[in-house]
Parts: C-alpha cells; structure tokens; sequence
DNA sequence: CGGAATCCCAAAGGATACTG
DNA sequence: CAGTATCCTTTGGGATTCCG
C-alpha cells in the first residue's frame, strides 16, 4: 500500500494492485460503514433494526454503505420475499475480519479516552 | 460504545463519555486522518514530506487533519524557528497504538483483495 | 418494510493568493 | 516552507415521496 516503483513492466500489476487497496481502503475507512460492521458483529440484522442502533444514521445512508460493503463482499443481504419483505443483513467472513480489527479501535478509544480529553482541552485555548 | 441506559443518575457520566467516545470516532475514522497516521509511523515527517506520501490529499486537507490529529494528541508538532520554518510531525504514544490498528486494517485489505475483486464483478453485473 | 428517486441545502474539499 | 484565508465548485447527506 506504500509501493514505490522502479517502472519495470510486472510493476503494473503491482501499481493497479496498490490503486484497488486504495479504493478498498477509501470505501472502508468512513465512520458509517465502519459503524454497521461493528453493530452487525456476528449477528443478523433486519434494515430498520440497524437504522436504530447506528444513531444518527439517515435511512438514504444506510442503504447507501450497506450497498457498498454488500459490493465489496463484507456483508451478505438475503431478501424474504413473503410480505412486508424482510431483509437480513449479516457479515461474511471478510466482514468479520474487518470487524476484529473495528474492536480494536474500540478498545483503543476507550484505552486513551482521558488522554484524549485532556490533550483536547489543552488545545482548545 | 454500544451501551443502553435505564435513566440512573450515574448513566450521565457514561452516556458522557460514550458520546465523545463516538466523537472521537469520528474524528478518526476517516480516510485522510488514517493514512497520515499509517504513514508517520515510528518516523519524522514535514508538512511537505507528509503531502508527497499521502498522493492525493491537498494542502488544505493535510494541515485540517493534522490539527485534529494533534489536538486528539495522537501527532506532536514541533517548530523549528529557523528560516525557513521546519516543522515535523511524529506520533504520540497514543497514535502509535492507533496506528497499531491501521496496520491490522492494511494487513486485512492484502488478505481479502482477491475476494472483493470478484465480489465487485459479480455484483456490478 | 426496504429501497429507489427526487429535491435541496450545507458541508467538504480544491485552487489560489497572501503572510511570517 | 508551513500555514491561513478566501473563493468557488462539488459532494454529502437529509427530507420527502413513491414503488415492490
């Protein structure tokens, strides 16, 4: 992800490598996807389950990331088709693989929350 | 992070501290502001030296994220009065367990880009 | 109920110019 | 060189409505 190239040719396969692990990184690293994969953890969640859990979250972003990590393969959708529909959202083995390492920096804000409040509030003057 | 509260009067502190928990989430977990951290690592890196490395991120983008990150105390900056000015960047103990974490989070995108290359072909059809 | 589409505003973000 | 400020464009994202 931090490749230099020389230009010999097989670096291209090297370089679009490194351009998808940025898009991929792109996609992932935001607040609200990272959010749904942490509340998803290893359980099944319906649409409007999710939508209350991830406070503040609006219905059009919701479906919004949840296309994107069903796209990238880090959440599965299976729709009932009985009525109303019901739509469960679940993680895939990536998705829990990504959400081990979402726990961790859960755990890290909780580790340095004070630190954090401190050095804020010396900043802030 | 995830907490329910009853209405106690202790749940003030707690609801307190998990609103600047998510705060403090969100600050972090955006693209820019991750790659910086990734990209400091255990070294020394100026304003410039720092843009060149983050491709793509412009001025602007690069000295807003670096004020949060060293107002969150994750980056210290230190000022070299000469002239011209040196200013350079490092992590704080704090960071580096932040950055901790985005090593997993690369370590994670290597490991799974085969499977979200073909998840986004299938879905994109 | 889940989702697509539309509209619309506010915020993100780029380019440029100016300062110590 | 690093940073602030200004301007201007693009995008994010909320509210609403309609469809299966």
């Amino acid at each position: 992800m931090t490749t230099q190239y020389t230009g010999s040719p097989e670096d291209a396969d090297l370089a679009r490598a490194d351009s998808l692990a940025r898009e991929i990184f792109s996609d992932v690293a935001n607040k609200w996807a990272l959010l749904i994969i942490e509340f998803l953890g290893d359980g099944t969640l319906r649409f409007n389950e999710l939508r209350n859990m991830v406070e503040g979250i609006s219905h059009k972003m919701l479906t919004q990331n949840l296309r994107m990590l069903e796209r990238n393969g880090l959440v599965e959708r299976t729709v009932h088709p009985t009525v109303p529909p019901r739509v469960e959202y679940t993680l895939t083995e990536a998705g829990r693989g990504l959400r081990a390492t979402v726990d961790t920096m859960c755990g890290w804000t909780r580790r340095y929350i004070g630190h954090i409040e401190a050095s804020r509030r010396r900043f802030d003057t």
